[in-house]
DNA sequence: TAGCTTGTTCGATGTTTGGCGAACATCGAA
DNA sequence: TTCGATGTTCGCCAAACATCGAACAAGCTA
């Protein structure tokens, strides 16, 4: 398929991570990802179509949110909790606990483990 | 002009705010703002239109991170720190920090102060 | 009253975004 | 090798956004 691109460290910018969180599929997306495991993309339900899916998991990769890794034919995908952590210390919690707190994203959910 | 609206604490969105945060000349706007002092729009030095910056100070105020009052002729515009805090705890200090360090929104400034 | 200053609002425009379905590419399995 | 599953990419569209200049509204000030 494609070897999707990662930003550095150094690469991740400030506003592109806050427009990638400034959708709540994707603030859902990440509310998933920030139990700290690896999920497939099947897993992931989302009231979407899958391309759209799959562009909203992009926008997060360009981003430097997560990390994709592919294995076959599937996709698994995994928060870059600890880049973001050295990057902007302190972004992310502030985020996932209003996302909580608010059901931001409660859309989106996981099915059974695939 | 228009007694602008001021979202009440609750009814301040996580992606708004997000949203509102996801451009340079805004995250900027903030980051004069962020001294805890009033300004008055005649002091801030933005590289659009007035008709834009107009703009963006609306972004800002619908989304309830700033609020704007009026005197006569002119506006002034603060930071809505206490309430942001309570609605979204940690989530400021970061973001300007991670502003700060990153230069975004520098081209952002005061003039003398008028 | 006339004029100046200060913001806001109104098109107009070009870009980006979110969304879809369809077509394509890739890999594993039959 | 053919099929199915899984993502990506490709038009395509409507809505939203950033931007501008021009026109407008509302207060001061002379």
């Amino acid at each position: 398929m494609k070897r999707a691109h990662h930003p550095q460290l150094d690469e991740i910018s400030l506003t592109a991570v806050m427009a990638a969180l400034s959708d709540p599929i994707r603030v859902g997306l990440v509310r998933l990802l920030a139990d700290g495991r690896e999920h497939g993309w099947g897993e992931l339900r989302a009231p979407v179509a899958k391309s759209t899916l799959s562009h909203h998991l992009k926008v997060l990769r360009d981003a430097g949110i997560t990390r994709t890794r592919q294995e076959g034919t599937r996709c698994f995908v995994v928060l870059r909790r600890d880049d973001l952590e050295t990057r902007f210390p302190g972004l992310l919690a502030p985020v996932l606990a209003a996302a909580e707190c608010d059901g931001v994203g409660r859309q989106v959910g996981l099915a059974a483990s695939a």
